[in-house]
DNA sequence: GACCTTCATGGAAACGATTCCATCATAGTT
DNA sequence: AACTATGATGGAATCGTTTCCATGAAGGTC
């Protein structure tokens, strides 16, 4: 007695209902030859048994899945959501899965969801990564197609990369605020900032500033540790007249810190934030910003990713934008 | 000649690297029985030849995955992401992989995102539903343990749910704005807002104060949607006084649209909003919102979805706070 | 010593697709 | 008419696991 219940009904249920054999299912189904006659059964029978080819069969016969990976710190980032919309809707419009993970911005984290996405054969992975070098080698050696967004770790070279211009967008920042008057700059940067810390010192040196590395401070991924580093930083260094944050959290923390310690915005202190979120508008004084095309770039790496011949690949970089609004001002005389 | 660059180790070759039979092996590395020193060769040679199963040929034959698929309208809406990482990190202690889609609160692309996981057979499902009852009749035919997040469809009362106490939360809120004194209240809601659009016309008929239909407005997922619902409420009832916002993004537009018309918070209208998100301290003035546990409901929903017992539990329904902040004063005399 | 139970073990059959290859019919060429 | 080229077709192998079942050894009981 055979309980009818919801077997899963298979290309060989097609095949007799068709009175052909699973070959010649598989190939209509896949676009292969066929005569019009055959191929018309074929789908007749398909559609109405509602046949759905299962992923798992084909996949281990192929020996891969076709699905994407996608690794970021943190999920609940509007950055990353951003970005992750970008990879989502990509896929989607190619009809691929998207198996996503947070790594919470720690190399271990991220090796062992590595670990996890190569045992799903998944075999194309776009990441924000957080490990180092090293973290991706064995990914690599298992032949997966990778490509980073955002960020690359330092001497991963042979993978490609779809990058905002932090270059550029720190070095007009930075350029902004000088031109308002600053010359004691503070840059609050969190992990992976690497690229930005060096646009910025560069961009002080190119313009005479001194540099001053009491004036730098990274902070963890954490919320928290994000406050801890703003509110360390003007207590520290109460001469300080104008800030960079290096992400949105950051500029979140900075804002937060400033108000806690009676600090006027723009009047006693000047903020630009990297990443233009919905809320900076809201903000009063509105915030000014370095926008960022998050959902382009992860649109980009997924259509990277999916292009399959990603050796040697040109880095994408995407332009950046400053968005004026009202967090700074003239450098007002603290003699 | 083999080109040994890097064909997949597989439970072959642990077998005859071991000196034991295939099924040895599968029975050793899945805790099954076998004896101490079979077990130690066993273990030794897999770790020797680093040898990871393949999912792709466990699932083909136990005929699931273990896999959890999350169905969210916008990942790029922090509530969304906070849910999603609740869930993320409950999946990650267990070690199963997460797909995850983005609807865009349109049933079709639900059923499309159904359709795809079914293939890959998925066989658990969460899902914050845009669709209706029937859009979820072909994945429970499927078998598939389905839990909803946030909110169900009406009439799929046979799925189990993880909600938070909208109920309460909008009674709350709604009883806070009538004890200021405010009598015309506005309730700007999104998709998927039926359960507390009844709240709030429940409570206002409790307190005695007249139901006004125009007060209500239903805006679609987008951003601008959401502006024009609040913006047009706004200029269509000048006598408005309060206004709850079903959602942070509804919150985001009332605000934006009370601006733009040159209308204070809280002098001209008061605003609650749905979630607290972190932005809502840095506004000004600071919001006061119904909080949810998002995080939570995402956990807990792994939670369930992974028990696989859930067929007739009862709803899970997590406690929403009212936090006070500047948004909301006192109806000031419009006589 | 005969018998039964218990246990470790390995061969082989699934799982559901794709794809190689042999077969056969048909049409085209000489 | 014989032969070849072409194209449709289905059987069977394959992917990497798990799991059923048969086998045989070891140990216990009468």
């Amino acid at each position: 007695m055979k309980v009818s219940g919801h077997r899963r009904i298979t290309i060989k249920d097609v095949a007799s209902a068709a009175g052909v054999g699973v070959a010649t299912v598989s190939r209509v189904l896949s676009g292969g030859s066929a005569s019009p006659e055959t191929r018309e059964r074929v789908l007749a029978a398909a559609a109405q048994l509602d046949y759905r080819p299962s992923a798992l069969g084909r996949n281990l016969r192929q020996r891969r899945t076709g699905g994407i990976a996608l690794l970021v710190p943190d999920i609940t980032d509007t950055f990353y959501g951003r970005l992750a919309e970008g990879v989502l809707s990509c896929a989607r419009s190619a009809g691929e899965p998207v198996m996503v993970g947070a790594t919470g911005d720690d190399p271990e984290q991220e090796a062992e969801l590595i670990g996890t996405f190569l045992e799903q054969s998944v075999d194309r992975v776009i990441a924000v990564p957080s490990g180092d070098a090293d973290t991706w080698t064995p990914a690599l050696r298992a032949g997966l197609t990778v490509v980073f967004a955002h960020r690359r770790p330092p001497g991963r070279d042979d993978v490609p990369a779809v990058l905002a211009d932090d270059r550029l967008g720190t070095r007009t920042a930075v350029e902004y605020l000088a031109g308002l008057g600053h010359r004691r700059i503070a840059f609050l940067g969190g992990p992976g900032g690497g690229p930005r810390l060096r646009a910025f010192r560069d961009t002080l040196a190119a313009l005479g500033i001194p540099g001053d590395d009491e004036l730098v401070v990274t902070a963890r991924a954490a919320r928290d540790s994000a406050y801890a580093a703003a509110s360390g930083l003007f207590q520290h260094r109460p001469d300080l007249t104008a800030v960079v944050a290096g992400g949105n959290m950051l500029g979140e923390a900075a804002i937060l810190a400033a108000r806690e310690l009676d600090l006027r915005i723009p009047r006693d202190v000047s903020i630009v934030m990297f990443d233009d979120v919905p809320w900076a508008e809201l903000c009063s004084p509105p915030l000014t910003v370095i926008a960022q095309p998050a959902q382009d770039i992860g649109y980009r790496a997924a259509e990277l990713v999916m292009r399959e011949t990603t050796r040697r690949t040109r880095d994408t970089v995407l332009p950046t934008e400053l968005l004026v609004r009202g967090s700074c001002g003239p450098r007002l005389g603290k003699p």
